[in-house]
DNA sequence: CTTCTGTTTATAAACACCACA
DNA sequence: GTTGTGGTGTTTATAAACAGA
C-alpha cells in the first residue's frame, strides 16, 4: 500500500512515450492574456524563442541538438532587442525536436497552472498572514505562485487521479512546495497542513494522522527549514535563502494519470528534453549556475563535475534515474550519460506480484541476521525487482560552503529574489564563473560547468535565473545594464 | 521492555541519597601507582586539592558551599607551587562536604577504572587501527583511555547488572563514548559496534539485530560525526573536533547496579556535588568554559544566560532533571535553580503498572485522532505518570558560531588536544572572556559566566580543561609560562 | 486541563556504494 | 576481467516521548 520510506524517488527517467490519455486541451482556460506576449520565434539554427505564458519573466528557449551554443547566444541577443529593458532573466531550455510555438506555450500553460484551488477558502487560516503586521509588498512577479485563479469551489476530487494515491514526493519536498508557493515564502505549521491536505488529497483522505506529525519532524530535523516568531504569538516557518532551490509543484511533471498535466503535446513527449533549474534565491557567489548544454564530457572532467557537484549540493548520495508511474520530467539522455552512466537499461518489470504488501510494518519480522532490519536473508520473499525504480530529483538543501552568515533575522518585507540579488552584474557572475576554475585545471570550458550544474539538480529541474538586480521590474534606474551586453560576454568567455 | 524511544535521558536529578550496596573497596585495583602522586590537600576555607588517582594531568578540586571563589584560586595556586612544571591542567570541582581525600581518589578510581575488559580480545577486529598506515602516538596521555588493565577475560556478564539491561545512554551518546575512548578520537564502524557491545551486553545479547541500522543511522544522520577515508579502503568515523564534548563513559557516573560504580563513599552521595565538564577539544574563541560555582543570580542575569546555552549548545529545547533508576549524577540544587526553576517535587513514582510494556510497537493502534501518533486519546491507557522521568545531560554537539572551516582535513597524527590548543595563551583566554560580553551588558561578572557553562552541559559535566599548548608535557620550552602567573589574573578578572 | 506546536530519539526500510571473494 | 555478496553509508518514513505555549 503504502510506497518504501525511502522516497527520494521524484522525478524519473522515463523509457517510452507517455500513454498521452485525450482530455487534454480542456484546460486551455490559464492566464493567456495576462503575462503571455506574443510568440516571436527567430529562427537560427533551428533555435526558436517562445515567450513563457504565463510568466513574463520567463522565456522558454528550444534548442535542437545540433544546434550549438553560438547559436543559441545569437538567438537569444535578438530576443533581447525585441523586448523591452526589463526584459526576461528566466530561461527554460528544450532541447530536441518540439513542436509548434504554440504547442511549447501549451506545455507550460499545462504545467503552470497550478490546480486550481481556492488558495483561501479551506477553514480561514490563511488570513492570518497578509494580516498579521506583515507589510510585504502585494505585487511580486519574481515569485512562484501563479495560480489564484478564482476558481471557488471546483470538485477537489479532481485535484489528483485516483483522488487518494500517496504523491511521489517526500515530506521534505512537499514541504519545500507549500512554502514557495507564498509570496513570502513563509508560512505557518497549519498552513502547510492545508497546502499538503489541498493539493495531495491522500493526505486529508487516507493518510494516517501521523503525517503531521512527520511534517513537523521534518521542519524540526531539517536545518534548511527554519522557524521564525513574528512579534506576536504565531510563528512562521521559512527556507534558509541560501538553501531553497525554489522547488514548486508545478515545476513537477505530473504523469498521465494527471489531468491536469496530462495535456502535453504528443511531439514533446517523444525526444524533448526540458531542462528546467531553480538557482538559490540567495548570495551564490563561488558555484555558479549556467546553462545545460550537453557537450562531450572525458572522464576526468566527469570527476571534476562530480566534485563540483559535491561541494553543490548537500545530497552525499547521487541519485539515479527511473521508474514508470512516478512522475516524469523529461529530458535529454546525453546529458545524463555524463555523470551517471546510462543505466537506462530497465527490465520490463513484473509489476505486481506483492505490489500491494510491500511496505513493511515495524515490529513484525525481527529478522535475527541483517542488521539492516529489511535485508530479509530469505531471497525467495524479496521484493521483486526493485532495480529500475529510481529517480533523479534532488530535493536536497543547497550546500553553501562558507556558511558566512548564521542566516539574517527576520526580515518580513523581503521578497528573496530582490533583497538577495544572485550577482550585482553581469560582469561579475563571468568573473566569478572563470575565477572558481583558476585554481586547478583552469582550461575546462563553460560548458562543463553547465553540465555540471545539471547534475547538481539531477538533470531534471534547471531554471537559469540570471535575475539581476539592474534588471528588476522596479529598478528601472539601473536598468541600462543591457541585456545584449551580457550577452556578447558569456559569448566570449564560451569560445574561449 | 525496552524505553522510550526519545531518550537524551541520561544522567538525571536524583532525590535521596542512594542505596549503596556494599561491594565497594573490592576494585580498588586500579593504577594507583602509575601516575598519581601523593595526595596534597592545602586546606584553605577548606578547600582541598587531590591529584586524581589515574590521570596526572588532572586535579580534583574539593570545594565546601561556603568557599568562596578567591580561596579556590589560592588554594590552586599553592597546588601550583607544589607540582612540576607541566601540571595538571584539568580541573573536576567537587563541591559540597566529602570525605577524606582517600575517598576522593577511590572515587574517580572507581569511575575511571572503566570496565575492565580485554581491549583486542573480540574478534581481532580492532588490530587494524594500529597497523594500517596510521602513525599516531602510541603514548597520548591527555586522552580518556585509561584502562587497558590486560584483564584477559573476566567475565563479561558482570560488566553491566543485569547482564542486559539496557543502558540509559542514546546512540548518539554511546557513539561519543566509543569514539572518544580512543587515543586518536576515530573507530571504524566495526569498533564502534564492538565497543557497545563490550561496555553494554544488552546490544550483543538481547537486542534486535536493527541497533547496529541504528548505528549506522546516527553517524550518518548526525553532522557531529563525520567519516574520513584513510588512503587506503578502511575509513574512520570521527567526531567534529568542534562539536566534541570529549563525554566519556567514564564521566558518567553509575548507579547503584553497577558494581563498578557503585563504589561512591557514602559520604559523598547525600550533599556532594560532582561537576565535570569536557571542554571542546578544537579552538574555542567565542564562547568560553569556566568554573562552575553557584552564585546568586536575578531573572534577568538567567535569560542572558540562557541566550548564551542557546548559543553554545546545538540543542534547541532544554534538558530538565529526574528519575530514579537511570544513572545519576550528583550536583548542587542551588545550581540547577539558575537556568531551570528547580523542578525537584517529584512524585513518588508509582512504578510499575504497565512499566515492562510501554514501549508501543508502531503500527499497532492507528490513532485516528492525534498528530502524534502515541497521544491516545483514551487517557485511561496512557503511560502512567512519566512526570518526574527526567534528565538533564547534554550530549548535543557543540555549536561553534561562525564555522568558519569546513572541517580539516584527516589528519591521521595528530592528537586533538595537542594540535588544536585552546589558546596561546592564559591572557588569550581572559582576554577573549572579558571580550565577550563588551557589545551588550559589560557589567556581570565572571561568575555568571561559570553557571552559563554550567548549564552548557546541564549541570552534571563540567571538565575544565585549561590545556595551554605552552604547557603540554613535551612542549617544555614555551612552559615557562607559569601556571602561578595564570591564578593572579583570573582573580583579578573576578575581582573586578 | 487539553491541544497544538516543536524537538529529539528510536526503529524500520530502501537503496547506493564498495571492497572482496 | 566479471559478478555476486555482504558490509558500510545515506536518506526517508514512522512512532513516540516530551517540552512548552
Ligand atoms: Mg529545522
Ligand atoms: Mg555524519
Amino acid at each position: 500500500m503504502m510506497s518504501s520510506p525511502r522516497r527520494p524517488i521524484i522525478l524519473t527517467r522515463r523509457k517510452r512515450p507517455f500513454q498521452r490519455n485525450e482530455a487534454d486541451e480542456t484546460q486551455n482556460k490559464s492566464s493567456t492574456a495576462s503575462g503571455a506576449r506574443s510568440v516571436s520565434a527567430s529562427a537560427q539554427d533551428g533555435i526558436r524563442v517562445v515567450d513563457h505564458p504565463t510568466r513574463p519573466e520567463a522565456l522558454v528557449v528550444v534548442v535542437p541538438e545540433t544546434a550549438g551554443l553560438q547559436s543559441v547566444l545569437d538567438a537569444l541577443t535578438v530576443k533581447r532587442k525585441e523586448g523591452g529593458t526589463p526584459g526576461p532573466n528566466k530561461f527554460i531550455f528544450l532541447s530536441g525536436r518540439c513542436g509548434s510555438d504554440d504547442e511549447v506555450k501549451a506545455l507550460f500553460q499545462a504545467t503552470s497552472e497550478n490546480k486550481n484551488r481556492p488558495e483561501a477558502g479551506v477553514a480561514g487560516n490563511d488570513q492570518t498572514l497578509p494580516n498579521s503586521g506583515c507589510t510585504c509588498k502585494e505585487k511580486f512577479d519574481g515569485c512562484v505562485q501563479l495560480q489564484e485563479p478564482q476558481h471557488t469551489e471546483e470538485n477537489p476530487s479532481a485535484v489528483k487521479g485516483p483522488l487518494s494515491e500517496r504523491p511521489p514526493y517526500s515530506y521534505m519536498a512537499m514541504i519545500q512546495f507549500a512554502i514557495n508557493s507564498k509570496k513570502n515564502k513563509m508560512m505557518t505549521l497549519k498552513e502547510i497542513y492545508n497546502w499538503i491536505e489541498d493539493h495531495f488529497p491522500y493526505f486529508r483522505n487516507v493518510a494516517k494522522p501521523g503525517w503531521k506529525n512527520a511534517i513537523r519532524h521534518n521542519l524540526s530535523l531539517n536545518d534548511m527549514f527554519i522557524r521564525e516568531r513574528a512579534d506576536g504569538k504565531i510563528s512562521y516557518w521559512t527556507i534558509k535563502p541560501e538553501e531553497n532551490r525554489g522547488l514548486t509543484l508545478d515545476q513537477m511533471y505530473k504523469p498521465a494519470f494527471d489531468p491536469v498535466a496530462s495535456s502535453f503535446p504528443q511531439a514533446m513527449q517523444s525526444e524533448s528534453s526540458v531542462v528546467v533549474m531553480s538557482a538559490p534565491v540567495a548570495e551564490v557567489e563561488e558555484e555558479r549556475v549556467c546553462i545545460p548544454f550537453s557537450e562531450p564530457c572525458n572522464s576526468e572532467q566527469k570527476e571534476i563535475l562530480r566534485k563540483r557537484y559535491e561541494r553543490i549540493s548537500r545530497r552525499k548520495q547521487r541519485l539515479v534515474p527511473l521508474s514508470n508511474e512516478e512522475p516524469v520530467l523529461l529530458f535529454d539522455s546525453s546529458l545524463v550519460s555524463t555523470f551517471q552512466e546510462m543505466e537506462c537499461d530497465l527490465e520490463p518489470r513484473q509489476d505486481l506480484q506483492l505490489q500491494s504488501e510491500t511496505f513493511k510494518t515495524p515490529d513484525k519480522g525481527s529478522h535475527p541476521f541483517s542488521s539492516t532490519p529489511s535485508n530479509s536473508p530469505e531471497p525467495w520473499k524479496s521484493t521483486p525487482l526493485d532495480k529500475g525504480n529510481r529517480s533523479v530529483m534532488d530535493f536536497s538543501p543547497i550546500r553553501t560552503p562558507p556558511q558566512r552568515h548564521e542566516h539574517s533575522e527576520l526580515s518580513f518585507c523581503s521578497t528573496p529574489f530582490r533583497d538577495l540579488p544572485l550577482f550585482g552584474s553581469p560582469r561579475e557572475l563571468l568573473a566569478s564563473c572563470s575565477h572558481e576554475q583558476q585554481t586547478e585545471s583552469s582550461n575546462h570550458s563553460l560548458t562543463e560547468d553547465f553540465v555540471l550544474d545539471t547534475m547538481n539538480d539531477s538533470l531534471s529541474n534547471i531554471l537559469m535565473d540570471i535575475s539581476f538586480s539592474g534588471l528588476e521590474d522596479d529598478d528601472l534606474d539601473m536598468a541600462n545594464l543591457s541585456w545584449s551586453q551580457f550577452i556578447p560576454e558569456l559569448k566570449l568567455d564560451v569560445s574561449l
